[in-house]
DNA sequence: TGACTGACCGAACGATCGTGCTAAAATAGA
DNA sequence: TCTATTTTAGCACGATCGTTCGGTCAGTCA
């Protein structure tokens, strides 16, 4: 475990808090050095570019979500109890982990017309990450929660879209009925999805 | 009808498309003066601030939001029919009349941990766009077509919640089933309010 | 011991950022 | 057409951007 390894642990920690709070275009390496308290060529060192640096920073976002909302969900019961799982882990994600907004989210908007290597990593790792959850509704078909004859990926949408509404209604937004309409409305999606 | 006025329309309408591309925060002063061929200087003078030019981009998209989505559809009937050119209209906005994607999601996205002025305005314009959903919910309620018991600002989550999902869908992450998982979403929600 | 590697720093590069100043040019009202 | 006002340009400022370069220092291995 070479020293450089631990400061870059360090770098894409404090990389990922910063995205989370004011997004991946906005993560200058100045300022980023200046946070981690080294200087910006020895940061820059690290990483070549700063392409690089974004990337690297949405890959250490990807695998804390893995690590806090993915892995966890995995122990509970196959089918709706660990669809329930991921939601909770994922709503505690969002609201206890992450200084800031969800940097897929954020990362998604702004890269949406800036074609190159990051926007197509980062393409990459939210279409991981709603397979996840379109594996996860089709384990519930397979275990006779949900009903088969749906298609697992449209239920995925519904849900996803669901997690993306009430991050917005909840964070800049600030209603307080929030998280009650994300509650009915995964509800209601289970419900149909059931019947 | 002074010089300024209609130059600053230009600047405006220019400023609303870049931010749909590149968002709020990246637009910036030299670009847009070189993108309507003036200079910075004289550019900046219309606006005494970057705030202040980005709360006017805003109103312009707001304005302009008003007029291709919403002015429109208060034409349709009263009601289902009204909620359902809401819909129509604003997805032929997203992908007809903006050059990018949608600004008031990068808006909300970019300056959810931005505190000042800037942020307070996005808020409000949100809000207020949120509201229009709400009372055509409430109007189709008043008409019978959707079940009074209902909560309207629900009903209207879970639309909008949808609108969002289905830009993400089809915007970044290029889903060729994105239009026909948010229209089948649209009519499970419609279907499950008016029982 | 001496050569080599990797981590890190300081300084500097050209470019661009937002924001002032002053003066010229364009416009509007008489 | 003359004047008053508005609009625009030119220039400069301090700051920060991503990136490059030369060099120091600690540790590794022969």
């Amino acid at each position: 475990m070479s020293k450089g390894f631990s400061t870059r642990e360090i770098i894409l920690k404090r990389g990922f808090e910063l995205t989370s709070k004011f997004g991946l275009e906005a993560l200058s390496i100045g300022e980023l050095a200046k946070s981690v308290g080294m200087s910006k060529s020895g940061l820059f060192s690290h990483f070549k570019s700063k392409e690089k640096l974004q990337m690297m920073v949405m890959d250490y976002a990807a695998e804390n979500f893995v690590l806090k909302v993915v892995k966890p969900a995995v122990k509970a019961e196959r089918g709706v109890p660990r669809i329930r799982a991921l939601m909770d882990n994922w709503k505690k994600w969002s609201s206890s982990y992450l200084p800031g907004g969800c940097p897929f989210l954020s990362a998604i908007v702004e890269f949406d017309d800036r074609p190159g290597k990051v926007r197509d990593h980062i393409h990459a790792l939210q279409k991981t990450m709603i397979n996840t959850f379109e594996r996860a509704v089709a384990i519930a078909q397979e275990e006779g929660h949900l009903n088969q004859a749906l298609d697992h990926r449209q239920v995925a949408y519904e849900i996803y879209s669901n997690m993306i509404g009430f991050h917005i209604y909840n964070r800049l937004l600030k209603y307080n009925t929030a998280e009650s309409m994300f509650e009915n409305t995964f509800q209601n999606i289970l419900d149909r999805a059931s019947s």
